[in-house]
DNA sequence: CGTATAGATCTACACTGTATATACATGAGC
DNA sequence: GCTCATGTATATACAGTGTAGATCTATACG
């Protein structure tokens, strides 16, 4: 993990790690099995890092509300100290008893929020899917700038190609506070998961 | 492409793919530049492919919400038609060509659900990560059951440790209908989206 | 015809994960 | 104290990776 930390994912080979702890790389195999299973051991780490996190023990008796956000904002954090683990996540399922443990944590909360149970695994992937999905895309880079600017990326397309966009070029060249983006995504999957609860709560509906 | 999709992204080596047209592998290099740029190409050649797909393209006139519809729907199915796309899109900004022009009809129909100007890059972000999030856990395999079954994973656990889990046993259970959970998740998604246009129409908020 | 140039080729380098065979150190049973 | 089994460490080797660098070739142009 630390290897990953500092130089990238792709740095992390069996020989670099065997170097680390120093010993030579076929020594590694009798501990962790293969590489995929050092990866396997190295997201469960962080998902019980995730699971242990001070803040979210300490908001353990808080309403629904608290306890979501504050698995938000910890996952986040930890997503963006160690980036590597946003792909892993993506490949794996979450079976693992460290994943399912923070899982449990999700359930817990939707059920208070008043989800119906049989919802609750759906809403809770749509929850987290939101968290990895948006915290994946800044450390990836997909909201990043590129090479070019707003201005120059309108340019690239002939005149009028982009209607939408010069509708909303002001918004484009402002500066983006993604802190405050993901915050304010995230009421408003809040709301969304009030939603749902809410209408289980009004009877049955149609269809 | 057609070795990605065949045999995944890991068989798409410059040898793999020299041999596939027939030629030497430094021959490809005048032609991409390197392997970084051929991803690039792929990206690009699927968004263009996406940009131009017939179901867009009929929707075009339709209203914002079919839009999105046919979007997110048509997104889901070129992803899971090239799963390989999924994990570059996260690593690469949304500047190209192709990608402006795809973003430029979210926008335009965020706009026309009366989404503010100055908010239209934000929700576009949120729902394109959504729809992005949900292809990715679903085709890299997070969604999937690992190789144990619900009831197996709940048992590695001691006794009582995940409390949650066991109230919503009998949806854990049950089978999920992954294409009707997309669509359920979209709609919602769908609302969040009006939600954010009809605060913006009932004028200023308190903070 | 000669020559410039763009493209294709060949070789080589420093990497990767890991199969295989070998060496070694430790603890158990007699 | 001795043997032997077991788990760990090592060394070597193989097939693969992206691509730098030098060389060869075929086409187009003056």
């Amino acid at each position: 993990m630390a290897i990953a930390d500092e130089k990238g994912l792709a740095a992390v080979s069996m020989r670099a790690v065997a170097q680390r702890v120093g010993v030579t790389p076929m020594a590694l195999y009798p501990h962790v099995g293969s590489k995929a299973a050092l990866l396997d051991l190295m997201v469960g780490r962080l998902l019980s890092m995730l699971g242990e996190d001070p803040a979210m023990r300490a908001a353990a008796d808080a309403d629904w509300r608290t306890r979501l956000r504050v698995f938000a904002s910890s996952a986040r954090l930890g997503l963006q100290t160690h980036p590597w683990a946003t792909g892993l996540l993506f490949d794996r399922p979450t079976v693992t008893p460290e994943a399912v443990a923070v899982i449990d944590k999700i359930y817990s909360a939707l059920l208070d929020a008043g989800v119906p149970g049989r919802e609750v695994p759906r809403v809770e992937r749509l929850v987290s899917t939101f968290v990895l999905g948006y915290v994946a895309s800044e450390v990836g880079g997909r909201f990043g700038p590129g090479e070019l600017d707003p201005r120059g990326r309108r340019g690239q397309l002939p005149e009028g190609a982009l209607p939408a966009h010069a509708r909303v070029a002001e918004a484009l060249d402002a500066p983006v506070d993604w802190d405050e983006e993901f915050k304010q995504g995230f009421e408003e999957v809040l709301r969304l998961v009030e939603s749902v609860a809410a209408g289980s709560r009004g009877g049955a509906r149609a269809r």
